[in-house]
DNA sequence: TGACCTTCTGATACCGGTGTCATTATCATT
DNA sequence: AATGATAATGACACCGGTATCAGAAGGTCA
C-alpha cells in the first residue's frame, strides 16, 4: 500500500525537488543537505547512497531524486576517513620496460574509468633495500583502496605479505599461478615463447638463440624454458652458448646482441625476452653491417607499440598488456563488491608475424 | 630561562619518551596520541606539525620528540577533510605522444618524491565535448592540491579559468608565454626549430620540408616558425608545397611523409614536428625504398628514448621534459609554501645531431 | 605591585561521511 | 485488538585532522 504512488507522495516529492532546486546554487552540496530537503537523517541518506536494502523503496526514491537534482556525489576524503580506506588504486612497478608500463597504465585507467578511484603511480626499485619501507609507508598513510603488481613486483611474496596485513587488497600480474582467482591474472608466456620456437623453426633456422631476461624475472625462466619447449618440439636445442643474459632493457639487449654476433657460431635467428631487448638487438645487428631478416631473424615479446615502429616490423609475441590492465582493474572492483571470480583470468598470447623473420639464409 | 635546558625538562622529555616506547606496538599513532603523551592539546601538536612559530620552543621539542619516537605521520585524508583540498597532484593531458607522457610523468614523480603528494593521471580528450565537464567533476570531488598541464592543455584559458575559480593551483607547460612566472614552465621551441633549421642549412640542403603538428597545438606553431625564422637566416625559404600537417602522431606521420615523397618536387630533408612523426616517416621512407640519411635526411623534436632507438638514431631537438617534470612538480610546491620566482622557468631545446642527416645528395 | 600587552595554549566546534544501537513503524498472527 | 517479529529509521559518537576564540602564562612598564 505504502509504495503505491499516490498524490500526496507525489506532492511530497514535488515539494522537496522543488526545494532542491531552490538549493541548487548555494555551492556543493553535502549528505547534510540531502537529508535536511529530504527530511530524512543523513544515515538514511547514506544507506541510499551505499545501496543498503534496509531503505524503504518510497524513501529510497525521494532521496534519489534528490540527490540526482543536486547531482550529489559523496565526498571521497570524507569516506576515506570514517571508512579509514582511501579511493586510491596505485600501480607499482619496478619494469625496465617503459612502454610496457604505459600501456598497462592506459588499461588500468580504462578500467577506473566512471568509478570514484584514482590511479596513483608507485615506481619502485626492487633492488634498493628501502623500497619495501617506503611502500609500506604510502600504505599506512594513504590507506590505498588496492594496489596492482605487474611483474616482477608481483613475484615479491613478503611484498603480498606485508599487504594482508595492512588490509590492501591487490591484484597480481604474473606468468605463473601465483595466487588465488581473485588476486590473480595470469599470462602464458611460455605458451607465447614455445610459439615463437616453433615459428623460427618453421623457417628452417637451426642455430638460434636467446636473448634472456633478467634471472629477477619469472616471466624470463617462463619465456625461455617455454621457448626450449617449442625448440625441442622441433627437434632442435637452445645452445648454452647461444642464450646471453640481459636485463630486460635496451642498453643490455644491444650488448648481448653483440656478444652473440661475434660468438664462435653465430645465429641466424634470435628470440628476444622482450621487445625492448629485440631493439636494442637491431641496433647491434646493423652495427654489425648485417641485415635483418636477411641475415639474422629477430623476435620479440610483448608486441609494445615500438614493435609496429621498427623497420623492418618486429616479428614478436603480443601480450595484450592493455587489456591485461583493465582486467586487473575490474578484479579490484570485483574484489571490492565482494564477487569471487570462479576461475584465474588468463591472457594467451599468441605470435605477431611482422618483417624481422625470414627463412634462414642459404649457405647455413 | 625557561627554554633553558633543565634536568626538570630532561626528566619530562625522558618520560614522555618511555611512556612514548610503551605505546609503540599499539599501531598506527595519531594526534591524539601524541597530545597525551605530551600532555599537550591536540592544537598544539597540530601546530607543531605545521611549524607554527606560536609555539613555546621547550613545547616544540617536546613535541617533535614524540613525534619522532612513534613515527608519526598526519593522515592526509584527516587533513584533505580539514582542509577542502586533498594531496593529489593532477597530470592533465592530452598528448598523442606516449614517450612524451611518460618522460613528463618521471619528472613529476621526482618533483614530489619524499612529499605526502600523489601523482594522479587524468587522461582526457580535448576533442570529447564533455571532457571539461569531467575534469570539472573531479576537481570538485576529489580537490586536488594542483594540477600539471602540459601542452596542449595548457592553452586552454577556459580550463585555467575553471581552477582558478575552484581555487585549484597549477602549472601550465607551454611554448609560449602564458601565464605568470609562478604557474609557468616555458620551453623554447622556436629556437630550437631554428637550430634545426640552420643544420640542414649547413648540410646543404635546399629542398626542405616540414612535417607540421596539429594546428590546435601552439607548439607545432612555434616549431613551424622557429624553423621558417631558420631557413630565412640562411636564405632559405619554405615552399608551401613541402609543408604536411600532421597530428603528432606516428601514423600522421607516415602518411605525411608518403605525400611528401611523391610530390612533384621530393625534398631531400625533413623537418618532423615531434620524434613520433618522425618516426612514422622513417617508415613512409623505407617503404619508399629510399635511404636515411643517404636520399633523405630527417630531424625530430623531442628527444625521446624512441631517438636514439632508431636506425639510424635520429637527429633531433632536445627537449628535457622529464627536468620539466621536476621543475613542474617543483613549481607547484613553491604555490603550496607562498614562494613565487621572479622569473619564468624555461628551457632552451638543443639540436642532438646522430645519424639521420647527412650533406644533400650529389646530383641534387 | 598592578595594569596591560604579548605570547602560548586548549576547549570546542567542524570538515562530511560511516558504525552502533536503540527506537519506531509495519505487518502477520492469534 | 493485542502480540511479537521484522523492517526502517535516527541520535549520537567517531574517523583524525584544522579553525576559532577565549583564557592562561609570562613579560614590560610605570
Amino acid at each position: 500500500m505504502t509504495d503505491l504512488p499516490t498524490s500526496d507522495q507525489e506532492a511530497e516529492l514535488a515539494d522537496a525537488l522543488r526545494e532542491a532546486a531552490a538549493f541548487r546554487l548555494t555551492g556543493r552540496a553535502t549528505i547534510n543537505d540531502i537529508a535536511r530537503i529530504a527530511k530524512v537523517s543523513k544515515k538514511t541518506v547514506s544507506r541510499v547512497i551505499n545501496e543498503s536494502p534496509l531503505v524503504k523503496p518510497r524513501t529510497r526514491h525521494l532521496v534519489k531524486a534528490i540527490i540526482a537534482e543536486l547531482g550529489f556525489t559523496p565526498d571521497p576524503q570524507a569516506r576515506a576517513l570514517a571508512l579509514r580506506r582511501s579511493f586510491l588504486v596505485g600501480l607499482v612497478y619496478d619494469n625496465p620496460s617503459p612502454q610496457y608500463v604505459v600501456n598497462m597504465q592506459r588499461g588500468i585507467l580504462d578500467g577506473l574509468e566512471d568509478t570514484d578511484f584514482q590511479l596513483v603511480l608507485r615506481p619502485v626499485n626492487r633492488s634498493d633495500a628501502n623500497y619495501w619501507d617506503r611502500l609500506r609507508t604510502f600504505i599506512q598513510q594513504h590507506k590505498p583502496f588496492g594496489l596492482i603488481l605487474p611483474p616482477s613486483v608481483s613475484e615479491d611474496e613478503e611484498l603480498v605479505a606485508m599487504l594482508r596485513e595492512n588490509d590492501v587488497d591487490y591484484v597480481r600480474i604474473a606468468s605463473v599461478e601465483l595466487d588465488t582467482p581473485a588476486r590473480m591474472i595470469r599470462t602464458h608466456d611460455a605458451e607465447g615463447a614455445a610459439q615463437a620456437a616453433r615459428h623460427l623453426c618453421a623457417l628452417g633456422h637451426t642455430d638460434i638463440a636467446h636473448i634472456q631476461g633478467p634471472e629477477t624475472f619469472r616471466s624470463a625462466h617462463e619465456r625461455r624454458s617455454g621457448f626450449v619447449r617449442g625448440l625441442t618440439e622441433s627437434g632442435r636445442t637452445l645452445a648454452p652458448d647461444l642464450v646471453a643474459e640481459a636485463g630486460y632493457t635496451f642498453e643490455s639487449g644491444l650488448l648481448a646482441m653483440e656478444r652473440l654476433i661475434y660468438a664462435k657460431r653465430r645465429p641466424t635467428a634470435v628470440f628476444a625476452g622482450n621487445d625492448e631487448m629485440a631493439t636494442g638487438a637491431y641496433l647491434a645487428v646493423r652495427k654489425a653491417g648485417l641485415r635483418i631478416p636477411e641475415d639474422i631473424s629477430i623476435v620479440g615479446f610483448d608486441d609494445t607499440p615500438i614493435a609496429g615502429r621498427l623497420w623492418p616490423a618486429l616479428t614478436t609475441v603480443r601480450l595484450p598488456i592493455r587489456e591485461m590492465g583493465r582486467a586487473a582493474a575490474q578484479l579490484l572492483l570485483a574484489q571490492a563488491a565482494g564477487n569471487e571470480p570462479a576461475e584465474i583470468t588468463s591472457f594467451s598470447p599468441e605470435i605477431v608475424v611482422r618483417e624481422s623473420t625470414a627463412q634462414v639464409p642459404r649457405g647455413n
